[in-house]
RNA sequence: GUGAGAUUGGCCGAGUGGCUUAGGCGCUGGUCUGUGACUCCAGUUACGAGAGUUCGAUUCUCUCAUCUCACCCCA
C-alpha cells in the first residue's frame, strides 16, 4: 500500500456542513459592509518578504520567527532569487496594492475589504492555525480627505458591532486605547524604560526580556505577581500630544452616543509596529486563552513606510475561525435541505430522470438523482437519509401516463402531478 | 521555541505481554424485485510511524510525527 499522505501541521480541511456556516458568515460579511460602502480587494497570497519585514517589523515575532519565506529561483543562473512570502496578515498588502495603483488618486477615502487565507508558522493550538483565515477591512486616505478623522476609527468600529450582532455574537468585550502618533510612542517607550530600570529586577523572566526587545509589552503581562508593578508604571495617555488625545477623546464621544459599550484599556498594546494611535480588540470569554477574536487601529505612518505618499488609515483583523467558535455558542447554521430526490425506477430512466431534474434546477428547486438499479423501498430510504424534502418517483408507469408520483417525505402523503406542474407543488 | 496530556475501524469508545480484540453508531446486503425511517439476521473495518526489550508487543522503553491544552505571540 502507498503511504498515507495527511494534511500538514496547523492545517486543516474545512468539510461540510461546517463550510455551510463559513459562507453564511461570509456572505453576511459582503452584504453588511456593502452597507458601509466598502468594496472588496484580493490581494496576492505571496509578497516580496520585504514588505512584510517593513511594515510588521523586522523585530517583530511574526516577522523574525513565523514567517513561511523562501528563496525563489531566479531566471538567470548567476543571479540570486527574490526572497518571497506567505503573508501572515493582509494590510501591508492592501497598502501596497494601495500605493502600487496609485489610488490615492481616486476621489474620497479607500474604503476596503477582504476576506482570506493568512499564514504563520505558530505551534498550533485552540484557535490558532498555521492557515488561518481573516476577515479585514481597511479606509485609507490622504488626510485632506479626512481619513484622520475620529468620525473614521468609530464608523470602522460601529461597523464590527453591527456584524457581531448579525451573527448572533454576543458577550464581547471592547477594548480601547490610544497608542499615541509616532513621536508619542518613542518618547513613551523611554519613559517606560526609564521607570523600568528600577524594577524589572522584581519581575518574571519574561518581562526581564520583553524591557529589553520590546518594553510595551510588559504592560499585557499576564504573571499576577508582576501585576501591582505594571499598575505603578507611568501610563500611556500621559504621554500623548494635545491632538492625540482629543482625537481619542472624540472616538470615545462617538461610540458612547451610539451606545457601544467600550472599557479603556491602558495596557491594550498591539505587536505589529505599524499601529499608532487608536488601538482596539474585541475579546469573546468562550475561547480559551486565544480570546481576542479581532483586533485593529489606526496607521498613519504606513503608507509613507512603504514608500507611498502620506496617507492615514485605519483597519481591523478579525480571525474568522476564532469567530466562528465563538458563533457556535450562540447558534448553529442549517444546511438548506434538498428538495427533490428523484428515484428512477430500473433500466431506461436515466434520459428521463435527467431531463427532469435539469427542469427543476431551471426552476430553481434543488435536485439530485438516485441510482436507476436501485428498489423503491431502498431509493426512498436513501432519500430519506438524505434529508431530501420530496421524492419524485420516475418508472414505466410515469412516462406512459405522464403523471408522475411526488412524494413528501416528511409527512408521507403522495400525489400525482404532470410534469409541468412538478415545480410549483414542490414550491408549495 | 518551552511544558503537560493524548493517538484503537468511517465515527464514538472499552480493554489486554500471548486466543490478535468489547460494545455502540454508521455503512452494505437480506428479511421486503413499485412505496422509506422500525424489527430481525448476516457482512464490514483498527491498535499513529520507526527502533529497542522480550520466546512473543496493540500493551513496556526510547525517538519521531500529529492532535489537544497552556506559555510565548497574535486574529
Amino acid at each position: 500500500m502507498a503511504p498515507l499522505i495527511k494534511s500538514v501541521r496547523g492545517m486543516r480541511d474545512l468539510l461540510p456542513p461546517d463550510t455551510e456556516t463559513w459562507n453564511f458568515v461570509d456572505s453576511t460579511v459582503h452584504d453588511l459592509f456593502r452597507l458601509y460602502n466598502f468594496e472588496e480587494i484580493r490581494t496576492p497570497i505571496i509578497e516580496d518578504l520585504q514588505l512584510f519585514q517593513r511594515s510588521v517589523g523586522e523585530a517583530t515575532d511574526i516577522v523574525y520567527k513565523e514567517m513561511f519565506a523562501w528563496q525563489d529561483r531566479s531566471r538567470a543562473e548567476s543571479e540570486k532569487g527574490q526572497w518571497l512570502a506567505l503573508r501572515p496578515e493582509n494590510t501591508a498588502g492592501v497598502v501596497r496594492a494601495y500605493i502600487e495603483h496609485k489610488l490615492w488618486d481616486k476621489p474620497g477615502l479607500q474604503r476596503v475589504y477582504y476576506i482570506g487565507p493568512q499564514f504563520r508558522r505558530e505551534r498550533p493550538q485552540k484557535g490558532r492555525y498555521r492557515q488561518f483565515y481573516q476577515i479585514g477591512a481597511e479606509v485609507i486616505g490622504p488626510t485632506s480627505a479626512g481619513s484622520e478623522s475620529p468620525a473614521v476609527d468609530a464608523e470602522v468600529i460601529e461597523m464590527l458591532v453591527a456584524l457581531l450582532d448579525r451573527l448572533g455574537i454576543q458577550g464581547w468585550t471592547l477594548q480601547l486605547n490610544s497608542l499615541g502618533c509616532a513621536e508619542d510612542r518613542k518618547r513613551y517607550n523611554e519613559t517606560l524604560q526609564a521607570a523600568l530600570k528600577d524594577v524589572v529586577h522584581r519581575m518574571c523572566a519574561d518581562c526581564q526580556r520583553r524591557a529589553q526587545t520590546n518594553p510595551l509589552r510588559v504592560l499585557d503581562c499576564k504573571v499576577a505577581e508582576d501585576q501591582p508593578i505594571i499598575a505603578s508604571l507611568p501610563r500611556m495617555n500621559d504621554s500623548l500630544d494635545p491632538k492625540c488625545k482629543a482625537h481619542f477623546a472624540e472616538v470615545q464621544k462617538i461610540l458612547t452616543a451610539l451606545e457601544i459599550p467600550f472599557v479603556l484599556n491602558y495596557r491594550l498594546v498591539r505587536g505589529l509596529d505599524y499601529y499608532t494611535r487608536t488601538a482596539f480588540e474585541f475579546t469573546h470569554g468562550a475561547l480559551g486563552s486565544q480570546d481576542a477574536i479581532l483586533g485593529g487601529g489606526r496607521y498613519d505612518g504606513l503608507s509613507e513606510a512603504l514608500g507611498g505618499p502620506a496617507a492615514p488609515g485605519i483597519g481591523f483583523a478579525i480571525g474568522e475561525d476564532r469567530l466562528i467558535m465563538a458563533m457556535k455558542e450562540t447558534k448553529s447554521v442549517e444546511a438548506r435541505p434538498l428538495d427533490v430526490y428523484i428515484a428512477s425506477l430500473g433500466a431506461g430512466m436515466n434520459v428521463e430522470a435527467a431531463r427532469l431534474a435539469r427542469e427543476l434546477r431551471r426552476q430553481n428547486v434543488s435536485a439530485t438523482v438516485g441510482d436507476e438499479t436501485f428498489r423503491l423501498p431502498k431509493s426512498l430510504a436513501t432519500a430519506s437519509k438524505i434529508g431530501a424534502q420530496y421524492a419524485l418517483i420516475v418508472g414505466e408507469n410515469e412516462i406512459k401516463s405522464g403523471e408522475f408520483a411526488l412524494k413528501n417525505l416528511g409527512t408521507g402523503e403522495q400525489i400525482s402531478v404532470r410534469r409541468e406542474a412538478i415545480p410549483a407543488k414542490i414550491r408549495g
